[in-house]
DNA sequence: CCTGCTACGGATACAAAGTATCAAAACGCG
DNA sequence: CGCGTTTTGATACTTTGTATCCGTAGCAGG
Protein backbone atom coordinates (compact mmCIF):
# COMPACT_ATOMS: atom_id res chain seq x y z
CA UNK A 1 0.00 0.00 0.00
CA UNK A 2 3.07 2.52 -0.28
CA UNK A 3 2.42 5.17 -3.15
CA UNK A 4 5.51 3.93 -4.81
CA UNK A 5 3.29 0.58 -5.77
CA UNK A 6 0.30 2.45 -6.33
CA UNK A 7 0.65 2.19 -10.00
CA UNK A 8 -1.04 1.70 -12.92
CA UNK A 9 -1.16 0.28 -16.45
CA UNK A 10 -1.59 3.24 -18.00
CA UNK A 11 0.67 5.47 -15.76
CA UNK A 12 3.27 2.43 -17.21
CA UNK A 13 2.55 3.32 -20.66
CA UNK A 14 3.02 6.79 -20.14
CA UNK A 15 6.69 5.97 -18.66
CA UNK A 16 7.22 4.39 -21.82
CA UNK A 17 6.12 6.78 -23.86
CA UNK A 18 8.18 8.83 -22.45
CA UNK A 19 11.37 6.57 -22.51
CA UNK A 20 10.85 6.14 -25.41
CA UNK A 21 11.61 9.57 -26.67
CA UNK A 22 14.70 10.00 -24.66
CA UNK A 23 13.39 11.00 -21.63
CA UNK A 24 14.52 10.18 -18.26
CA UNK A 25 12.49 8.33 -15.79
CA UNK A 26 12.28 10.51 -12.67
CA UNK A 27 10.32 10.54 -9.45
CA UNK A 28 8.39 13.55 -10.66
CA UNK A 29 7.52 12.23 -14.08
CA UNK A 30 6.18 8.69 -12.43
CA UNK A 31 4.23 11.22 -9.88
CA UNK A 32 2.63 12.81 -12.56
CA UNK A 33 1.96 9.53 -14.88
CA UNK A 34 0.35 8.08 -12.05
CA UNK A 35 -2.21 11.39 -11.49
CA UNK A 36 -3.11 11.27 -15.01
CA UNK A 37 -3.49 7.97 -15.26
CA UNK A 38 -5.92 8.50 -12.23
CA UNK A 39 -7.61 11.53 -14.11
CA UNK A 40 -11.36 9.61 -15.39
CA UNK A 41 -12.14 12.64 -18.11
CA UNK A 42 -10.16 16.00 -18.92
CA UNK A 43 -8.16 18.19 -17.00
CA UNK A 44 -6.66 21.52 -16.52
CA UNK A 45 -2.74 21.93 -15.92
CA UNK A 46 -3.26 24.15 -13.05
CA UNK A 47 -6.19 21.17 -11.53
CA UNK A 48 -3.61 18.22 -12.42
CA UNK A 49 -1.18 20.43 -9.97
CA UNK A 50 -3.57 21.05 -7.34
CA UNK A 51 -4.06 16.82 -6.96
CA UNK A 52 0.31 16.75 -6.58
CA UNK A 53 2.06 16.69 -3.59
CA UNK A 54 3.33 20.35 -3.14
CA UNK A 55 6.66 19.40 -3.91
CA UNK A 56 6.15 19.38 -7.41
CA UNK A 57 7.00 22.27 -8.98
CA UNK A 58 4.59 24.04 -11.43
CA UNK A 59 6.94 24.54 -13.96
CA UNK A 60 7.38 20.54 -14.37
CA UNK A 61 4.31 20.05 -14.70
CA UNK A 62 3.89 22.29 -17.43
CA UNK A 63 6.40 20.64 -19.41
CA UNK A 64 5.74 16.84 -19.08
CA UNK A 65 2.20 18.43 -20.46
CA UNK A 66 4.01 20.15 -22.93
CA UNK A 67 6.13 16.55 -23.74
CA UNK A 68 2.83 14.63 -23.72
CA UNK A 69 1.00 16.58 -26.03
CA UNK A 70 3.90 16.32 -28.37
CA UNK A 71 3.77 12.47 -27.89
CA UNK A 72 -0.16 12.35 -29.00
CA UNK A 73 -0.36 11.02 -25.35
CA UNK A 74 -2.68 13.67 -24.00
CA UNK A 75 -3.98 16.30 -26.42
CA UNK A 76 -5.55 19.72 -25.33
CA UNK A 77 -9.20 20.51 -25.75
CA UNK A 78 -11.10 24.18 -25.82
CA UNK A 79 -14.21 24.00 -23.87
CA UNK A 80 -16.90 26.27 -24.37
CA UNK A 81 -15.82 27.96 -21.24
CA UNK A 82 -12.84 29.10 -23.28
CA UNK A 83 -10.72 27.16 -21.09
CA UNK A 84 -7.41 24.92 -22.06
CA UNK A 85 -8.10 21.20 -21.07
CA UNK A 86 -5.81 18.43 -21.21
CA UNK A 87 -7.25 14.45 -21.77
CA UNK A 88 -5.53 11.14 -22.90
CA UNK A 89 -6.09 10.99 -26.50
CA UNK A 90 -6.23 8.07 -28.91
CA UNK A 91 -3.23 8.61 -30.94
CA UNK A 92 -5.74 8.91 -34.25
CA UNK A 93 -7.28 11.83 -35.75
CA UNK A 94 -10.80 12.36 -33.57
CA UNK A 95 -13.23 14.60 -32.26
CA UNK A 96 -14.54 15.31 -29.07
CA UNK A 97 -18.12 15.13 -27.30
CA UNK A 98 -18.44 17.15 -24.56
CA UNK A 99 -21.18 16.88 -22.24
CA UNK A 100 -22.05 20.63 -21.03
CA UNK A 101 -23.72 19.44 -17.99
CA UNK A 102 -21.45 17.05 -16.28
CA UNK A 103 -18.25 17.88 -18.00
CA UNK A 104 -17.17 14.17 -19.08
CA UNK A 105 -16.37 13.84 -22.49
CA UNK A 106 -16.29 10.97 -24.85
CA UNK A 107 -13.54 10.66 -27.93
CA UNK A 108 -16.04 9.91 -31.39
CA UNK A 109 -13.48 7.91 -33.21
CA UNK A 110 -13.22 8.67 -37.33
CA UNK A 111 -13.69 12.28 -39.14
CA UNK A 112 -17.12 12.04 -40.97
CA UNK A 113 -16.73 15.66 -41.64
CA UNK A 114 -13.43 15.49 -43.60
CA UNK A 115 -14.65 15.01 -47.56
CA UNK A 116 -17.91 17.40 -46.49
CA UNK A 117 -14.95 19.70 -45.70
CA UNK A 118 -12.72 19.41 -48.67
CA UNK A 119 -15.18 20.12 -51.05
CA UNK A 120 -16.79 22.89 -49.28
CA UNK A 121 -13.43 25.03 -48.81
CA UNK A 122 -12.91 24.01 -52.16
CA UNK A 123 -15.36 26.08 -53.29
CA UNK A 124 -13.89 29.02 -51.41
CA UNK A 125 -9.96 28.07 -53.22
CA UNK A 126 -9.01 27.17 -50.06
CA UNK A 127 -6.89 24.27 -49.49
CA UNK A 128 -7.51 22.16 -46.57
CA UNK A 129 -4.63 21.42 -43.73
CA UNK A 130 -6.57 20.94 -40.67
CA UNK A 131 -9.62 21.44 -38.69
CA UNK A 132 -10.93 21.55 -34.91
CA UNK A 133 -14.05 20.36 -34.05
CA UNK A 134 -15.52 20.03 -30.60
CA UNK A 135 -19.23 19.29 -30.27
CA UNK A 136 -21.57 20.01 -27.38
CA UNK A 137 -24.64 19.14 -25.72
CA UNK A 138 -25.44 16.21 -23.08
CA UNK A 139 -24.50 12.98 -22.39
CA UNK A 140 -26.28 10.04 -22.28
CA UNK A 141 -26.07 9.78 -18.77
CA UNK A 142 -27.53 12.90 -17.69
CA UNK A 143 -30.15 12.60 -20.03
CA UNK A 144 -31.29 10.03 -17.95
CA UNK A 145 -30.71 12.17 -15.08
CA UNK A 146 -32.56 14.63 -15.94
CA UNK A 147 -35.66 12.11 -16.88
CA UNK A 148 -35.60 11.12 -13.46
CA UNK A 149 -35.01 13.92 -11.67
CA UNK A 150 -38.45 15.34 -13.65
CA UNK A 151 -39.99 12.72 -12.94
CA UNK A 152 -39.44 13.07 -8.94
CA UNK A 153 -40.04 16.77 -9.97
CA UNK A 154 -43.79 16.14 -10.61
CA UNK A 155 -43.74 13.48 -7.86
CA UNK A 156 -42.73 16.95 -5.37
CA UNK A 157 -45.75 18.91 -6.90
CA UNK A 158 -48.50 16.28 -5.86
CA UNK A 159 -46.88 15.66 -2.87
CA UNK A 160 -47.05 19.74 -2.12
CA UNK A 161 -50.40 19.65 -3.66
CA UNK A 162 -51.64 16.73 -1.08
CA UNK A 163 -50.19 18.29 1.94
CA UNK A 164 -51.92 21.47 1.50
CA UNK A 165 -55.32 20.29 1.64
CA UNK B 1 -9.89 65.33 -41.14
CA UNK B 2 -9.92 65.90 -37.77
CA UNK B 3 -10.05 62.15 -35.57
CA UNK B 4 -13.18 62.54 -34.74
CA UNK B 5 -14.49 62.53 -38.53
CA UNK B 6 -12.78 59.83 -39.54
CA UNK B 7 -15.88 57.50 -39.10
CA UNK B 8 -16.96 54.42 -40.95
CA UNK B 9 -20.40 53.17 -41.37
CA UNK B 10 -19.48 50.36 -40.28
CA UNK B 11 -18.10 51.88 -36.63
CA UNK B 12 -21.54 53.87 -36.67
CA UNK B 13 -23.86 50.50 -37.09
CA UNK B 14 -21.29 49.50 -33.65
CA UNK B 15 -22.37 52.25 -31.84
CA UNK B 16 -26.11 51.69 -32.96
CA UNK B 17 -25.68 48.26 -31.73
CA UNK B 18 -24.58 49.52 -28.61
CA UNK B 19 -27.39 52.30 -28.12
CA UNK B 20 -29.75 49.51 -28.64
CA UNK B 21 -28.57 47.54 -25.80
CA UNK B 22 -28.79 50.66 -23.29
CA UNK B 23 -25.17 51.41 -23.62
CA UNK B 24 -24.10 55.14 -23.70
CA UNK B 25 -22.48 56.68 -26.78
CA UNK B 26 -18.90 57.27 -25.10
CA UNK B 27 -15.75 58.74 -26.66
CA UNK B 28 -13.45 55.50 -25.90
CA UNK B 29 -16.46 53.32 -27.04
CA UNK B 30 -16.07 55.65 -30.55
CA UNK B 31 -12.68 54.99 -30.94
CA UNK B 32 -12.66 51.45 -29.95
CA UNK B 33 -15.70 51.00 -32.48
CA UNK B 34 -13.42 52.93 -35.38
CA UNK B 35 -10.55 50.80 -34.36
CA UNK B 36 -12.43 47.72 -35.00
CA UNK B 37 -13.84 49.04 -38.00
CA UNK B 38 -10.62 49.44 -39.41
CA UNK B 39 -9.09 46.06 -38.62
CA UNK B 40 -9.13 43.92 -41.99
CA UNK B 41 -8.85 40.50 -40.28
CA UNK B 42 -9.15 39.14 -36.90
CA UNK B 43 -7.10 40.52 -33.97
CA UNK B 44 -6.56 40.10 -30.40
CA UNK B 45 -7.33 41.97 -27.58
CA UNK B 46 -3.61 43.20 -26.87
CA UNK B 47 -3.52 44.05 -30.67
CA UNK B 48 -6.38 46.13 -30.77
CA UNK B 49 -5.34 48.11 -27.35
CA UNK B 50 -1.46 48.51 -29.36
CA UNK B 51 -3.68 50.35 -31.92
CA UNK B 52 -5.19 52.73 -29.61
CA UNK B 53 -4.57 56.31 -28.29
CA UNK B 54 -2.69 54.87 -25.39
CA UNK B 55 -5.16 56.92 -22.75
CA UNK B 56 -7.94 54.10 -23.56
CA UNK B 57 -7.63 51.67 -20.54
CA UNK B 58 -7.23 48.32 -20.90
CA UNK B 59 -9.93 47.66 -18.93
CA UNK B 60 -12.17 49.39 -21.40
CA UNK B 61 -10.78 47.68 -23.98
CA UNK B 62 -11.51 44.38 -22.29
CA UNK B 63 -15.45 46.00 -21.55
CA UNK B 64 -16.29 46.61 -25.09
CA UNK B 65 -14.88 43.27 -26.32
CA UNK B 66 -17.01 41.55 -24.15
CA UNK B 67 -19.98 43.52 -24.89
CA UNK B 68 -19.58 43.36 -28.51
CA UNK B 69 -19.02 39.38 -27.97
CA UNK B 70 -22.45 39.46 -26.53
CA UNK B 71 -24.59 41.37 -28.93
CA UNK B 72 -22.84 39.19 -31.71
CA UNK B 73 -20.87 42.09 -33.21
CA UNK B 74 -17.77 39.81 -32.95
CA UNK B 75 -17.04 36.47 -32.68
CA UNK B 76 -13.99 34.81 -30.74
CA UNK B 77 -11.76 33.11 -32.67
CA UNK B 78 -9.20 30.44 -31.78
CA UNK B 79 -6.34 29.92 -34.11
CA UNK B 80 -4.26 27.28 -34.07
CA UNK B 81 -1.28 28.50 -32.07
CA UNK B 82 -3.99 28.54 -29.38
CA UNK B 83 -4.63 32.01 -29.25
CA UNK B 84 -8.19 33.79 -28.80
CA UNK B 85 -8.80 36.57 -31.66
CA UNK B 86 -11.66 38.48 -32.19
CA UNK B 87 -13.25 39.33 -35.38
CA UNK B 88 -16.21 40.49 -37.21
CA UNK B 89 -19.02 37.82 -37.06
CA UNK B 90 -21.72 37.62 -39.92
CA UNK B 91 -24.77 36.99 -37.47
CA UNK B 92 -25.84 33.54 -38.69
CA UNK B 93 -24.04 30.11 -37.01
CA UNK B 94 -20.86 29.67 -39.46
CA UNK B 95 -17.11 28.91 -39.52
CA UNK B 96 -14.02 30.60 -40.26
CA UNK B 97 -10.95 29.28 -42.95
CA UNK B 98 -7.98 30.18 -40.85
CA UNK B 99 -5.16 30.37 -43.65
CA UNK B 100 -2.15 29.16 -41.95
CA UNK B 101 0.13 31.39 -44.23
CA UNK B 102 -0.76 35.21 -44.07
CA UNK B 103 -3.66 34.87 -40.92
CA UNK B 104 -6.33 35.95 -43.18
CA UNK B 105 -9.75 34.73 -42.36
CA UNK B 106 -13.09 34.15 -44.26
CA UNK B 107 -16.59 33.03 -43.26
CA UNK B 108 -17.51 29.88 -44.78
CA UNK B 109 -21.71 30.33 -44.63
CA UNK B 110 -23.76 27.43 -43.51
CA UNK B 111 -23.05 24.78 -41.90
CA UNK B 112 -23.04 21.35 -43.45
CA UNK B 113 -22.00 19.06 -41.08
CA UNK B 114 -25.35 20.14 -38.71
CA UNK B 115 -27.05 16.86 -40.06
CA UNK B 116 -24.30 14.25 -39.96
CA UNK B 117 -23.01 15.87 -36.52
CA UNK B 118 -26.73 14.94 -35.36
CA UNK B 119 -26.60 11.37 -36.74
CA UNK B 120 -23.11 10.73 -35.55
CA UNK B 121 -24.02 11.71 -31.67
CA UNK B 122 -26.63 10.16 -31.66
CA UNK B 123 -24.76 6.81 -31.78
CA UNK B 124 -23.56 7.86 -28.79
CA UNK B 125 -26.56 8.80 -27.06
CA UNK B 126 -25.67 12.14 -27.21
CA UNK B 127 -27.73 15.15 -27.33
CA UNK B 128 -26.55 17.80 -29.45
CA UNK B 129 -26.64 21.65 -28.25
CA UNK B 130 -23.81 22.83 -30.06
CA UNK B 131 -20.18 23.04 -32.07
CA UNK B 132 -17.32 24.89 -32.34
CA UNK B 133 -15.25 23.83 -35.90
CA UNK B 134 -12.40 26.09 -37.00
CA UNK B 135 -10.57 25.10 -40.47
CA UNK B 136 -7.30 25.20 -41.15
CA UNK B 137 -5.49 25.38 -44.71
CA UNK B 138 -4.17 28.02 -47.23
CA UNK B 139 -6.04 30.04 -48.58
CA UNK B 140 -6.53 30.97 -52.67
CA UNK B 141 -4.09 34.21 -52.61
CA UNK B 142 -1.48 32.61 -50.77
CA UNK B 143 -1.69 29.13 -52.86
CA UNK B 144 -1.22 31.72 -55.91
CA UNK B 145 1.85 33.81 -54.54
CA UNK B 146 3.32 30.33 -53.58
CA UNK B 147 2.96 29.07 -57.29
CA UNK B 148 4.72 32.61 -58.36
CA UNK B 149 7.51 32.41 -55.70
CA UNK B 150 8.30 28.30 -56.98
CA UNK B 151 7.98 30.09 -60.54
CA UNK B 152 10.60 33.00 -60.04
CA UNK B 153 12.80 30.12 -57.68
CA UNK B 154 13.01 27.62 -60.89
CA UNK B 155 13.78 31.53 -62.83
CA UNK B 156 16.76 31.64 -60.14
CA UNK B 157 18.51 28.43 -60.28
CA UNK B 158 18.40 29.12 -64.32
CA UNK B 159 20.53 32.56 -63.95
CA UNK B 160 22.73 30.52 -61.55
CA UNK B 161 23.59 27.66 -64.38
CA UNK B 162 23.66 30.45 -66.69
CA UNK B 163 25.81 32.66 -64.77
CA UNK B 164 28.39 29.85 -63.76
CA UNK B 165 28.35 28.76 -67.04
C1' DC C 1 29.80 0.01 -6.85
C1' DC C 2 31.79 4.52 -8.28
C1' DT C 3 32.12 8.43 -10.90
C1' DG C 4 31.13 11.96 -13.82
C1' DC C 5 28.39 13.96 -17.52
C1' DT C 6 24.10 15.76 -18.51
C1' DA C 7 19.34 16.04 -18.18
C1' DC C 8 16.21 17.36 -14.86
C1' DG C 9 13.71 19.72 -11.07
C1' DG C 10 12.19 23.25 -8.09
C1' DA C 11 12.37 28.02 -6.79
C1' DT C 12 12.00 32.21 -8.43
C1' DA C 13 11.16 35.75 -11.31
C1' DC C 14 8.85 37.12 -15.25
C1' DA C 15 5.31 37.63 -18.93
C1' DA C 16 0.83 37.76 -20.97
C1' DA C 17 -4.03 38.10 -20.69
C1' DG C 18 -7.76 39.18 -18.34
C1' DT C 19 -10.62 40.81 -14.00
C1' DA C 20 -11.95 43.58 -9.71
C1' DT C 21 -12.01 47.90 -7.43
C1' DC C 22 -12.71 52.61 -6.97
C1' DA C 23 -12.65 57.55 -7.19
C1' DA C 24 -13.24 60.85 -10.70
C1' DA C 25 -15.15 62.21 -14.99
C1' DA C 26 -18.45 62.00 -18.72
C1' DC C 27 -23.36 61.23 -20.38
C1' DG C 28 -27.64 62.58 -21.22
C1' DC C 29 -32.29 63.38 -19.43
C1' DG C 30 -35.27 66.58 -17.65
C1' DC D 1 -27.84 73.73 -16.32
C1' DG D 2 -27.88 70.19 -12.81
C1' DC D 3 -27.97 65.81 -11.19
C1' DG D 4 -28.13 60.75 -10.91
C1' DT D 5 -26.09 57.01 -13.35
C1' DT D 6 -22.87 55.01 -16.23
C1' DT D 7 -18.46 54.79 -17.64
C1' DT D 8 -13.61 55.27 -17.35
C1' DG D 9 -8.62 54.72 -16.51
C1' DA D 10 -5.34 53.66 -12.97
C1' DT D 11 -4.03 50.33 -10.16
C1' DA D 12 -3.67 46.13 -8.12
C1' DC D 13 -4.53 41.44 -8.52
C1' DT D 14 -5.29 36.70 -10.62
C1' DT D 15 -4.38 33.06 -13.63
C1' DT D 16 -1.78 30.52 -16.75
C1' DG D 17 2.22 29.70 -18.67
C1' DT D 18 7.50 30.45 -19.68
C1' DA D 19 12.66 31.53 -18.80
C1' DT D 20 16.53 31.22 -15.83
C1' DC D 21 19.55 29.18 -12.79
C1' DC D 22 21.87 26.28 -9.74
C1' DG D 23 21.77 22.14 -7.09
C1' DT D 24 20.50 17.28 -7.71
C1' DA D 25 19.49 12.89 -9.48
C1' DG D 26 19.67 9.40 -13.57
C1' DC D 27 22.25 6.49 -15.73
C1' DA D 28 26.13 4.80 -18.58
C1' DG D 29 30.65 3.27 -18.63
C1' DG D 30 34.36 1.78 -16.25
Amino acid sequence: MTVAGATSPLARDILQVLKGRGYRNTLPRRTLALAIAKQKTHFTAEGLRRQLPPHVGRATVYRVLKILVEADVLCRVMLEDDELHYQLSHQDHHHHLLCVECGQSQDMMGCFIEEALASATALHGFQLSGHRLEVYGRCRDCLQAAATTARSHRDETVYARLASE
